[in-house]
DNA sequence: GTCTATACTCGGATAGAC
DNA sequence: GTCTATCCGAGTATAGAC
């Protein structure tokens, strides 16, 4: 006889209501944040109870990092951290290049930042998952200034700068989510740049191919 | 026991009452973190119920914020957002003793950050401290580099200097709180100030007297 | 003005049906 | 392996006692 289900038994299963769960959830973490959005209603629209959401993440932190990862994975060039290789330069101007794309997505940056405040916490369970982004984040970083060793002032080591530069792109988004229309983070980023001897100014060696196509 | 009022009636008694409150909560919250605490917990142990407490705090944010900023009045020299009169370094100085003092309380320092990225939402309800925080921190050091003007280098606006130093306060504080043992904040702040051509080495202009009294 | 009683939905956890 | 039923304590909201 017709069954109820939507999906049929067997391998896969599992996997394909995963996913639905994770379409579902990107749409409305988007909407309506996070505090805002009830795990039950999220589960009816994905067709199960929020117990059977449950079996498939955890928790409802766990989920969101889901649905972030995903979307990492997915905007392929301006948020995966690890560009092909390129040079120093072409690596600063792609790191300013997603500041100025989290400005088209408040609601994103602010959970975020929430996020990576909490996640500071050893027992949190997005603290892994911050844990590895922000050491990759000021390797890339390091190895970027590292290129461009020549321009950097004496005394400035390359670590040094790539710490001061993630902490301003981190900084500068709570200024902005706080003050949007005072505070000019692409701006900032490049004026810091320019402090330290470094222009990435894309006329200079490139076209004006744009930034990383989405 | 005879009454089991702790506290008189009449005037003065609500404030009593949302003292208590404040200094157990104070207490609570820094032994247990935020989403920990029960406000049935802390009601109970200030002598009233849970719904009595919210007469007094509206919501659980509502009466961290009031612990903050108690604890910004209170510990008058490192947090008052409102240093007397004093020099351009001095000022600056200041504001690397209260990065170093978070340091200290890590607990307290996840809260900020957390809470910091959630109030870029407008409708939160720790949007318009933070708002105020911000603009007034900004101001702060803004005045202060505007008195080491002749230090800077000559395309760096004192604004813009000061909305990168607050950012690096900030996004300094997320990466230690990730990975405490990495980042040396202090030293990263220093290091920015010599970057931009300022010192704020304390044995040059002053004594060993502590920063400012409140 | 202060506060209690009560009820609502939330995220989370467990037991067990299939 | 997937999922439902059900319970728990949480934060929040309202009505009304004092």
């Amino acid at each position: 006889m017709e069954s109820r289900r939507t999906v049929a038994p067997g391998p896969g299963k599992g996997a394909q209501t995963r996913a639905r769960i994770v379409a579902v959830a990107a749409e409305a973490f988007a909407r309506d944040g996070f505090d805002a959005l009830s795990l039950r209603d999220l589960a009816g629209r994905a067709g199960l109870t929020h117990a059977g959401l449950k079996h498939h993440f955890a928790t409802k932190e766990a989920l969101l990092l889901e649905v972030l990862d995903e979307r990492d994975r997915s905007d392929s060039e301006a948020f995966a951290l690890w560009p092909h290789r390129r040079s120093g330069r072409e690596v600063l101007r792609w790191a300013v290049e997603i500041v100025s794309r989290n400005t088209t997505q408040p609601g994103t940056a602010s959970l975020y930042a929430r996020l990576s405040g909490e996640a500071g916490d050893r027992h949190h369970p997005a603290h892994p998952h911050f844990f590895q982004r922000y050491r990759r984040l000021v390797a890339i970083i390091e190895a970027a200034f590292q290129e461009e060793a020549a321009q950097l002032p004496a005394h400035l080591a390359p670590r040094t700068a790539a710490r001061q530069f993630v902490a301003l792109m981190d900084g500068l988004q709570v200024q902005w989510l706080l003050d949007p229309d005072d505070v000019d983070m692409v701006a900032q980023l490049t004026a810091y740049l320019a402090g330290i001897g470094i222009s990435i100014d894309d006329t200079k060696d490139r076209t004006t191919e744009e930034a990383p196509a989405r």
